[in-house]
DNA sequence: ATTAAATTGTTAATTTATAAACAAAAAGAT
DNA sequence: ATCTTTTTGTTTATAAATTAACAATTTAAT
């Protein structure tokens, strides 16, 4: 099965988000208007992406959104899931670990990673934190996927190399240093000044 | 003068951020396959986000790193700074404040909010923590344009509301909730979900 | 029953974004 | 001096993403 654009597998990830609050609020269907208020989109967008991933709703209902969580993630979870390490377990580390528990059950954070003696050896929200030098038999043993780098910049790189050695699949990256990752790697990278910067240019006449 | 692209405002923002390193570490003339390769893109689409901006290099020298930073910042920048605050200072909040701290003189977060007694009154990181109650007046007094959003996602609507009220221009939204803002408040919203759901699909085969 | 309104699904058109192509200029080599 | 190489700047072409258009279907109203 061909992978989808990277923008419509974002916009799922999205739709997913919603749907769930839906689902939570005893939503039962939801119409592409709808979900398309929810994230400034078009319905026809909404629509386009629905009919991408291979999904179907009841004309002058809208869509199931039971169903259609199911159908979202048939396209975005692994069959068994992927599991996923932090590295750097500081104010940014903690905020993503928390905000990940118990949101993805097919995204789980096995393990997170720090230097610190203060943080190592120990659980934090669950996890447990092992020390950066044991990285490659944790990964292993684990069989971590996919890496989180929240590390001071200067420790990027190694971090990053430790991570790729290690066998990681993909890396996301909050530090403010730019990687370079082998073709076999996906690297996302992630900066809140550009976020900000963008509000900021476009929040002026 | 009209707006460039939104991607080619974000990728300005990419560049400066590598060209004040390059700075940092002495070098003076940079090309543009050069700062291509360090954020994954190509040297053309460098070159033609400069020539967008209306600035201009030297044949078989480059762009002078310098020179290149100031332009990007008539462009990014505002005359004399936008000023920024941030709601809900937990980990996500507290990791943003130190992050900008230093980075862009013209981007200043200048009043930090909270509702927890143990944060509010006293200065954390430098800047003063208020009540959000008082969003209204401090958002007046010190001239806040830009306000970042982290409170727990229950409070998200009703925050993005005062900061609205109290006369704000743009909004970054880390919450879970997507928000609705009138048409002349910029919003920008984040998940961090989203970002690693793309990575675990790409990551795979 | 018939008609009107609302909504999905899909194709076609448009717009935006990226990449290719190449002329012009500068630096260095012969 | 002349030629070759390298790199910028800009135009033209291609590709990707979004929007518009509309047929098909369902529900509800008359
Ligand atoms: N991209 C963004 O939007 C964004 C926002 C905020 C912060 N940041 C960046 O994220 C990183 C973390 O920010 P923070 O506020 O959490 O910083 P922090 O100082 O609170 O946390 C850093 C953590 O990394 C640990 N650490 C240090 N060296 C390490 C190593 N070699 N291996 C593993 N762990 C190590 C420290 O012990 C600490 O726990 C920094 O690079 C910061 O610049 C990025
Ligand atoms: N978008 C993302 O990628 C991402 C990542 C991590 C966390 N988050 C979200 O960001 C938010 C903050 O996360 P966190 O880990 O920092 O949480 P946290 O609990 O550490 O911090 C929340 C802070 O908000 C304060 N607060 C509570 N109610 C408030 C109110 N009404 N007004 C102002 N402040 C208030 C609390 O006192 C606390 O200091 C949460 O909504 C979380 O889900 C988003």
């Amino acid at each position: 099965m061909g992978k989808l654009p990277a923008k419509t597998v974002e916009r799922l990830s999205e739709y997913r988000r919603t749907l769930i609050n839906c689902m939570n609020h005893g939503k039962e269907y939801i119409y592409s208007h709808e979900l398309a208020q929810f994230h400034h989109k078009t319905a026809v967008q909404v629509r386009r992406d629905i009919m991408l991933m291979g999904f179907s709703g009841v004309q002058r209902k809208g869509y199931k959104v039971k169903e259609m969580i199911d159908a979202i993630g048939r396209i975005l979870d692994y069959k068994n899931g992927q599991n996923v390490g932090i590295v750097g377990i500081g104010h940014l580390g903690t905020a993503i670990l928390q905000y990940f528990t118990g949101k993805r059950p097919k995204l789980r954070v096995v393990a997170i990673f720090d230097v610190d003696e203060k943080k190592t050896g120990r659980e934090i929200n669950g996890v447990h934190c092992y020390h950066v030098d044991t990285i490659p038999e944790v990964v292993e043993r684990e069989n971590i996927d996919l890496g989180i780098i929240t590390v001071p910049p200067e420790f990027a790189k190694e971090t990053a190399e430790g991570l790729i050695n290690a066998g990681i699949r993909g890396i996301l990256n909050f530090t403010t240093v730019p990687l370079n990752v082998p073709e076999d790697v996906y690297l996302e990278e992630y900066d809140m000044i550009t976020s900000l910067e963008k509000v900021a240019y476009f929040a002026r006449g």
